[in-house]
This record gives structure tokens, C-alpha cells and sequence, in this order.
DNA sequence: GTCTATATGCTGATAGAC
DNA sequence: GTCTATCAGCATATAGAC
């Protein structure tokens, strides 16, 4: 976002640093992996970036444009506040669990000492607000706690990335569904 | 849980490593801080442990050792399924949020080329069987997906810890309350 | 824009005295 | 059981040629 470069490169350099991010660990992951796996050396890096930090940030950025845009396309047009948020619920989670390594490399816990850190969680904060809105539109009890809310599902959501296999188990449609039912009608049958 | 040596400075070394693990992620804390931190030098360490791999699995270990007691007697005595889910939760949730740095270490993503991954997973499975007993006896609509409520229910509660701090928001207890209920009495005032 | 070469520092782990 | 001393390797980042 900060200097005026070939984008591809850019471009495959981020690819590159998120699957490294994700499989590894940002930590972990080494400036010479990324750029043997973006086709470069080392060095070349730091014509696009300035640091290892940097990067994660860039990554972030990225990431959270496209789920931000992802997820406010899908609930377009869409009629009733509970299908506008199960259509955003699905588009989050397929991002997340079939969009990609970026979206996953963004789920790991930010590092305690990245510089850029709190533009990252700014970044994601603002990302959250299209479920804010979402559930501040739903007719609900009275005593419900409309914030509680928004962090159980997305909680329940972006943990699905821990367990979730692209071969088993539900895909992200019918998770989100599931999700957003098991919370709309109510489990207990006794009541 | 190998060698024989004085408990205490084990235990010691334990929780310093915990502390180190959960503030500056499992990759970038370094045995030197580990050591320094428990009084000690980093040779030291190797006297206990074989590797820091080693350490990583016996803070799970211990970890998971405690919370699964904890979460246990949490539902001796009580009755009713709902109840009984209830007051586990809220035993999660507080040795996840207020019980130390050794729950916010294991809820960590767990580095992939950590030797003993797959005793981490083991162990984490088995103290989920908890829930799954838990949920199994639920009376529940028979269309319901009880392992994806399981996951759902763990995902919003092991989410918490991104986003929770001590002096704001509702306590343990309360989350567990509402997370719960949520689940159980249903929010659509229209049906 | 990408390269080679390298500076500088920190890493996990080991050897062996006490 | 804990120490001092040290190894060998890899880390991020920079300098400067092309």
C-alpha cells in the first residue's frame, strides 16, 4: 500500500508470506522461506517491504479487505434480518475455511511485539462492525445482550478453523446455518 | 512427568514457561527468558527437560490436567442437563480467563513442528469428552447436530480469550449464563 | 528490481566443572 | 542440580554491484 511497485510481484509476495504465516507460524516462518516460495532471495524483499512486520501487517490488510467485501456483497439484496445474518455468516466462514491460507493466517493470534500491531486490530474491528449492525437490527428479547451475541457466533465462527477439514464434516454453508439456527429457534425442547 | 527430580522447581519451571508461551508465543520466547524467569540458567533447564518441545508438552499436561478436574467437580452434585452444562461452562471459562497463564498458553495454535503435536491433540480431545457427555444427555429437537453444537459452544468460549479483559465486560460466570441460555431459549421473538 | 555477500546478534543445545 | 563457557546454525536486515 506504500510504494508504487509491479503489483503482481507485491502481490505474489503476500501469497507467499501468508501460507508461510499460516503453516508456521509468524514467528517461526523465516524471511528465506517466503521469498524461495515467492521465487526471490531474501534481500529483494525489502524492495517491496520494509520488515518482517511489515508484511504481517500488509497481510492483515489484505485479508480483511477482501472478507470485509466478501461478506457485505453476500448480504446484499437479501430480505430479513436473520437470512441477511446467516448470509453473512456463510460468506465469513467460506472465506475463512476455503478462501485461502490468507484468511487463515489471519486468524492466528497476533504477535505480542509486531510493530503495526494495533492498525491490525483496528483492521479487524472494522471488519466486525458489518456484524454489529447485522444483529443490531434483529428483533430480539429485551434482555438480550446484543454484543455477548455478536462475540459468541463470531467466536463459534472463527474457531471453526481449528477443527474444520475439507473433507469431513459440513461445509461452511451448512455450518453457518446451523450456527445461526441453533441460536434463533432454541434448543430446549421442554421449554 | 519423567524424571525424578524436586517438584518445585519443576512446577517453577512450568509456570514460567507458561507465562513466556502465552505472552510471546511458543516460537519467539527463547529458554534464556524461560530460565531467567524461573531463577535459573538456561542449562539448567535441560536437567528437567529434554527440549524446549518437551516443555511445551508438559505445560499442556499440567494444563490440562487442572482444568479438566476443575470442570468435573463443577458438575458433581448439580442436577438438570441444562444446569449441569451451565456450571461446567462457567468452570471453563474461569480457568480460561481468570485461572492463570496456563490455559491462555494451551489455547494457543499449536506450532506444527512441535515433536509430542500429537499428544497436545490427544489430550485435548480427551478433556472435550466432557462436553460431548454433557450435551449427549440433552433432550434437544432430533434434527439437531450435537457435535456441531459441541464445537460451537467450545468455539464461542475458547474465543473469549481475544477478546476479554478482567475490568470490563461480564464475568466468567455470567458469559457462560448467557452463552448458554442463548443456546437454549432461542432469540427469535417472532416464532 | 533483483542480485551476491555479509554484518550482527540471538537461538537451542551440549560439555564438563563443582 | 546448577553452574560457566561455548558451539554451530540461523535470524533479520543492509551495502552495493548490476
Amino acid at each position: 500500500m506504500s510504494k508504487p511497485t509491479s503489483a503482481n510481484r507485491r502481490e505474489q509476495l503476500l501469497e507467499a508470506a501468508a501460507a508461510c504465516f499460516y503453516r508456521e507460524g509468524f514467528e517461526a516462518a523465516s524471511m528465506r522461506t517466503i521469498a524461495e516460495e515467492a521465487g526471490m532471495r531474501t534481500a529483494s524483499i525489502y524492495y517491496h517491504f520494509d520488515s518482517k512486520d511489515a508484511l504481517l501487517v500488509a497481510v492483515h490488510e489484505t485479508a480483511l479487505a477482501r472478507i470485509r467485501k466478501a461478506t457485505s456483497a453476500a448480504v446484499e439484496g437479501v430480505a430479513g434480518p436473520w437470512q441477511r445474518l446467516e448470509s453473512a455468516c456463510t460468506a465469513h466462514l467460506e472465506m475463512l475455511l476455503t478462501g485461502g491460507t490468507f484468511f487463515k493466517a489471519v486468524m492466528r493470534q497476533v504477535p505480542s511485539k509486531v510493530e503495526g500491531r494495533d492498525m491490525i486490530f483496528k483492521l479487524r474491528d472494522e471488519y466486525e462492525t458489518i456484524f454489529t449492525d447485522l444483529i443490531a437490527v434483529l428483533e430480539l428479547p429485551s434482555a438480550t445482550d446484543r454484543d455477548t451475541l455478536r462475540l459468541m457466533l463470531l467466536g463459534a465462527m472463527n474457531w471453526t478453523f481449528t477443527w474444520w477439514r475439507p473433507r469431513s464434516g459440513p461445509s461452511p454453508g451448512s455450518l453457518a446455518t446451523t450456527f445461526v439456527n441453533n441460536l434463533r429457534t432454541g434448543l430446549d425442547i421442554a421449554s
